[in-house]
DNA sequence: GCAAATTAATGATTTATTCAAG
DNA sequence: CTTGAATAAATCATTAATTTGC
């Protein structure tokens, strides 16, 4: 209790960033998002967007930040929290049978392993990658309101694409060149 | 059998980008730690360290990449495998009793939800955070083999501050070496 | 002694669970 | 009570040990 206070207070007053956007009285507790933001999250997953790459994040959240603030690592949860949510509800109905909500991008996404840092970065590297705000489109759009599986399937297969590093932005490099001499010599013991 | 190959061989002929430092015969596949980088990451978790702050993870980080190596999603999943895998061998032993395991930094970390982007920032945000070899200490060492609980608030509040954005990189200092400080950060035990 | 084949460790990812703000 | 955020557990995949047949 009093820790909590404690803590609560300092994040308060210390660490809240606030850098922008703040017209809208944004507090800097958790981010609440738009109607149009949990919509177009939504059509997404219903598009069948499961786990989305750190390049889909950081371009989706772009566009979303358009309608408010938001920031990547918001849309990385949503989508972990969706995913899960929806299974879980699937779950409690249906117990067994369909469970295609597993599918769609399951399998690249299993693929996507071999891409080492892809993964990983959902779960940490992304940060400030750089917004570039190019509005490239976030991915093949037209498969939303319209039909659905085929347009999903070469989305699919775009998707693994982006695997190679499609730096083009920002910082490329990350950890390319990570290696300094250094471990030429000391790595070897 | 035959997965296991193809898995292997794509992976090497794909996604390996290798730029540099292949005289060692760098692979390019999973982070190997030296044994000096094993050997500072044991003596920390052992002083009580679970979860690193994403502060700590940069430094840590940035100090052990003398010995070779390593990006801090290393040190995080380090850290994540190293806890459960340690948890997990006492599980099997002793199913009750002795839990100090947990304890040490434990609350600590609790507390640090509060900071919103603390947490996240293990699983998310320190991407490059880069920072300046300074000095600094890790944290407190002091507190772990002495008095616990005073210092370590202190640490929680300090902790707080630092989620200033930094900005830049700087491998610089690495090959400069202006061999920093590892031991004196690290040396304490 | 030496590689291929197995097994054991452990790095990396995904899924489930929990916490707590609104 | 919903859901954003964070952590822990489970799982996958690759690398290092080691065993084995030669």
């Amino acid at each position: 209790m009093e820790e909590r206070s404690m803590s609560g207070f300092c994040i308060r007053s210390g660490s809240c960033v606030r850098s922008a956007s703040t017209t809208t009285g944004t507090k800097c507790g958790r981010w609440n998002p738009t109607n149009e933001q949990v919509k177009v999250l939504t059509e997404l997953f219903s598009s069948g967007l499961r786990t989305p790459s750190t390049d889909q994040i950081q371009k989706i959240s772009t566009q979303l930040s358009f309608y408010g603030k938001i920031e990547s690592k918001n849309v990385f949860y949503w989508f972990q929290n969706h995913k899960a949510r929806e299974r879980q509800k699937r779950r409690r109905k249906v117990s067994s049978s369909d469970d295609d909500d597993d599918n769609s991008i399951r399998r690249e996404n299993t693929m996507s392993r071999n891409s080492s840092s892809q993964n990983f970065a959902q779960l940490y590297q992304v940060s400030e990658h750089r917004r570039v705000i190019e509005t490239l489109e976030l991915f093949p759009l037209n498969s939303f309101g319209e039909s659905g599986s085929k347009n999903l399937s070469n989305y699919t297969n775009d998707c693994r694409d982006n695997n190679n590093n499609n730096n083009m932005f920002s910082y490329t490099m990350r950890e390319q060149m990570d290696h300094p001499p250094l471990d030429l010599c000391l790595s070897f013991m």
